[in-house]
DNA sequence: ACGTTATATACCTTGACAGGTATATTCTCG
DNA sequence: CGAGAATATACCTGTCAAGGTATATAACGT
């Protein structure tokens, strides 16, 4: 019977509920096993086997601090699905140009009142950083 | 036998790789489920299962042509996700940040070649827009 | 050294999901 | 209308993940 590493995604590592709960908890600061037991009201069993997941995976580190294991945030797994979104953002970007241009052209044949329409932002966010992972 | 609408969560859709494939096709042009079929080499039913997946959780959209259904994408589940990984971001460039403030000393502190070092960047993107969804 | 606290792991059970095959449905065209 | 194309659905099955209980491991304080 070979054993086969499994590698979770990243996907479907924040597919779990609680482990989304564990990621949002420990964006504010380090937390000790007991804390997140509490904090979520989960078993003891059940946080240690998600922080297992999510530190095979990368997404959190510890640290010791005598009985107790202090996790925190590791951000690269999280980079990466925000990477993984950069083409969506491109696709969406364009609908609400799409969708504006529509909106001006209406506007234009149709003199109305002319009060507030949004200007127009800039080349759209997620500037040159980011997405080049 | 009362029936659950169950309603999957953004994260548990794109949890899978063949709807994230199937969704990174889309993002180009929309295509019948015959096309899908064809370049990612899934069987019929399988395809059809998983459009149907996305299309119950607001992932795409679908029209009518004679016998076949063109998908297309729809942006608002992928926003959401995008929505949540805010605070995350915000971490990150918090963190990006502290390591180029540790830097910036260490070069104090050792100086050597003062040669190139990237300038900061402003108030760290994801500017007043997305995230208030 | 001992009891206690904190965390990890083993084992078991249950439920969900993804894929396959077969079939139903719907449209087109001759 | 009938054959065939395109898509959806029903049913079945194997796999796997998540949670619970019990237990192991390790470090603390006295």
């Amino acid at each position: 019977m070979v054993y086969i590493r499994k590698v979770e995604s990243v996907f479907e590592v924040i597919a779990e509920p609680n482990r989304r709960a564990i990621l949002s908890l420990l964006v504010s600061s380090q937390q000790s096993v007991g804390e997140i037991e509490r904090e979520l009201r989960m078993s003891q069993p059940a946080v240690s086997k998600h922080l297992r997941v999510l530190r095979e995976a990368g997404f959190v580190e510890s640290t010791v601090d005598a009985q107790r294991r202090l996790y925190r945030l590791n951000p690269e797994p999280l980079q990466e699905l925000d990477a993984w979104l950069a083409p969506f953002r491109r696709f969406w970007s364009a609908h609400v140009d799409a969708l504006e241009r529509h909106l001006d052209r209406l506007e234009q044949t149709t003199p109305t009142k002319r009060k507030t329409r949004k200007r127009r932002r800039g080349p759209n966010r997620e500037g040159k950083n980011g997405e080049t992972k």
